[in-house]
Order: C-alpha cells, then sequence, then structure tokens
DNA sequence: ACTTGACAATATAGCGCCATATTGTCTAGA
DNA sequence: TCTAGACAATATGGCGCTATATTGTCAAGT
C-alpha cells in the first residue's frame, strides 16, 4: 500500500467516521423508525445516495452507527481507566461517565424504540461492549490497593464493576441532568474507594 | 365505638386488604389495561359487583392497590431499617430488597404500562413514597457511625441514600433473578459500609 | 352485605382502504 | 466518486367499520 492510497483510506475512513457521527446524532434524537435516511444524508452534508453507496441499507447504518457510539465510549471508558496517575475513585468515575453519561438528558419518547431496535439489530454487540466494559472496569479494581479489601469483605473485583455498573444505569433512568449522573456516580465510586482513604 | 362494630371494622378492613393484595397480583401479572375487573374479582374470590361496591371504578381501585402496595414495601422497609439490632449493612440489604426487590423476576411486556398507569393515575404517591424511602435510609446511615465518614468524605447520608436506590432501580431493570438482584445489593451496602469495617 | 343476571355505554382489537412517507434501486450526469 | 432526479416497492399513519371484551350500572334475589 502505497502514500496515495493510504492517504486516500484514511480520509475515507474520517469521511465515514463522520458520517456515523452525523447517523448517531439523528438516531439519538428520533429513534430508529422516526430516523430517515434523508435526515442522517443531510445532517451528513451528503446525498441520500451517498448513504446507500457506503451502506447496504438502513439497518446496516444503524449496526454500524450504534457500533462506532460504542466503541467510542468504551474507547473513552478504557482511556479514561488507564490514566494511572489519577486515582481510582476519578478514573471510576470518568469511565462511568464516558460509557453511561452520554446521552442522559437527552432520552425522549423514542428511547424504547432505540434499546428495541438495538437488541433486536445487535443485541449481540451491545451485550459484548457492556461485558467489556465491565471486565475492564473489574481489572482497574483488581489491579488497585482495593483489590485487597474485596478479598476481605469476600467479594471480587467483578462483583463491585457489576453493581457500578448497575448504578450508572439506575442513574441513567433517574437524572433528568448530566450533572446529577456524574454527581451519583461519584458517590458510589467514593464510598467504593472509601477502604483506599483510611488505614487499614 | 363498641366492641361489635369495632371487630365489624376490623374485619372489613382485613377484607378490604385482602382484596387489594389479590388486585395487587392481577396487576402486576397482567398491567393495568390487559387486567380486568373479573379477573381481580376471582383472584379475590368475590363477584365482580362486590368490587364496585368497595371501589367506585377500575381506576380508583389501582391507586388503592398501588397505595397499599408503596405502603406495604415502604412499612418492611422502616421496619429492616429499625432493627438496629442488626449492623447497618444488613440493615440496607433487608430495606433495599423489601422496597425495590418484591417484583424483580416477575416483570414481563406489561412493566411500561404499570410505570406508565403508575405515574399517570398515582404520580404524586409514588414519587412521594420513594422519597420517604430515601429519607429513612438517609435517617439510619446519619444514625450511624457511617455519618462520620459521610462528612470526612465530603457527602452527606441523602446522597449515599439516592445512589442507593438508583444501584437498586438499575439491578431492578437489569437483573433476571431475585437472588442476582440481592447479590447486587449487597454489594454496594457492603462497600458503602467498608469505613466502618476499618480502623478510621 | 353480597350475589346473580342482565343491560347500555364504552374500550379494544382487528380489518381493509387510502394517502402519504420512506426505502431501496436505477439511470444519467458532473 | 459523488449528486440529481426519477421510480417501484414497501412501510406507515389515519380513518371508518365491525366484532368482541370490558366497564359501569341496574333490579331482583338471598
Amino acid at each position: 500500500m502505497n502514500m496515495v492510497t493510504a492517504t486516500e483510506a484514511a480520509r475515507s475512513d474520517t469521511r465515514h467516521l463522520a458520517v456515523l457521527e452525523a447517523a448517531v446524532g439523528v438516531f439519538a434524537r428520533y429513534g430508529f423508525r422516526k430516523a430517515s435516511m434523508d435526515e442522517v444524508a443531510r445532517a451528513a452534508g451528503m446525498s441520500r445516495q451517498g448513504l446507500y453507496l457506503q451502506f447496504a441499507n438502513k439497518e446496516e447504518l444503524f449496526r454500524q452507527a450504534l457500533q462506532h457510539s460504542l466503541d467510542t465510549q468504551l474507547t473513552a471508558a478504557l482511556a479514561a481507566l488507564s490514566r494511572t496517575a489519577d486515582g481510582l475513585e476519578a478514573r471510576l468515575i470518568a469511565a462511568c461517565d464516558a460509557w453511561s453519561g452520554r446521552f442522559v438528558g437527552s432520552q425522549g419518547a423514542d428511547a424504547t424504540d432505540l434499546m428495541c431496535a438495538s437488541t433486536s439489530l445487535a443485541g449481540a454487540t451491545l451485550t459484548r461492549y457492556a461485558s467489556e466494559f465491565e471486565s475492564a472496569v473489574a481489572r482497574a479494581i483488581a489491579n488497585s490497593p482495593l483489590d485487597a479489601y474485596c478479598a476481605k469483605a469476600d467479594l471480587c473485583p467483578k462483583d463491585l464493576a457489576r453493581t457500578l455498573h448497575a448504578t450508572a444505569r439506575g442513574l441513567k433512568q433517574s437524572c433528568v441532568t448530566r450533572a446529577e449522573f456524574v454527581k451519583g456516580v461519584t458517590v458510589v465510586a467514593r464510598m467504593f474507594c472509601a477502604p483506599l482513604n483510611q488505614r487499614g
């Protein structure tokens, strides 16, 4: 692969991602059914036919947009977890926010539609990413001094990760503002990390 | 009020509550719309007209059944919280389970219907009970040694209670079995109570 | 005090039909 | 490589209609 094709591939890839970003925005606002290919094309600044040249159909576009969104969120969460310069508490908060916080304030009446479409069109992907998130959180905990306390409390890092994730889900469904969400996540993370701030 | 009327009132009240119990079961299984007065009457072992002698209409029956269910759950939660012989962790677990755990495994396709009907027919009652639950949890925390740690962590008992409640909500929506739910609640409660098990 | 059987009023589910919106595909062209 | 315009196939929402189920209310009986 020479320079030209590499550059072209990179540019085409960038364009591809930009389209997916636009699609994510439109799907998030209108849900799966009420979002039209026309709307997505306009948001991406291209023609409707341009979309069909890149994606076989609406379902495929949705699948890729969903996967891109999940990928972005998971990548950001992993990045947050790997900032070992920060304390575990800050990393957990940032990770949960990156993973679950993005669409907190903006879920309308189409939320059920989105969840339904996501599970029916890419349920496996969805659960796979969620599981990867929990595993990464569990690893971060296992590689921290908190791991020792877990054992003492007859718990494993995986348990903490799962419950942290459940808390994020609960907050997502009950919080109106993102600030509220972050506040809630901060509370769990801080309490989970409490053993680190005391002499054991 | 003499003995006879008092006894009669008590018996009538017991009957009333038994009918509400039956109604709760039917509504929980079928949702609001798909549950028929006929079904409730059969479950309560009485005639459909008997229901209309006690409740003005279906909405009123639902409101009272919901309130009775909330009342039962809140009462059980308060009782759990007041068992000061137990440690805070056990009390928090029992309280969350009593408040949120009852219908964990049994939520079918009519769950949305139930939530929608509940909020539209008795939204104020719903939020009032939820708020009372959180306040009671907050009080239990404030009256425990954990209160001191809260202050040190720049948090208040109310924050912990709210987040605990959010965790219960998240678990309720993601757990398939009640055991799973209790396990998740145990994890948060144990970690929240961690500061009590260490020398500060 | 509750049941039974009946009743009209109303809600619900299903169906077909129509108008419209959207999808997915094509051709021609910049 | 993308756009523009057109196209059939299909999905969707609305409307009227029918059949059925359910609600809410009777009168009569126990």
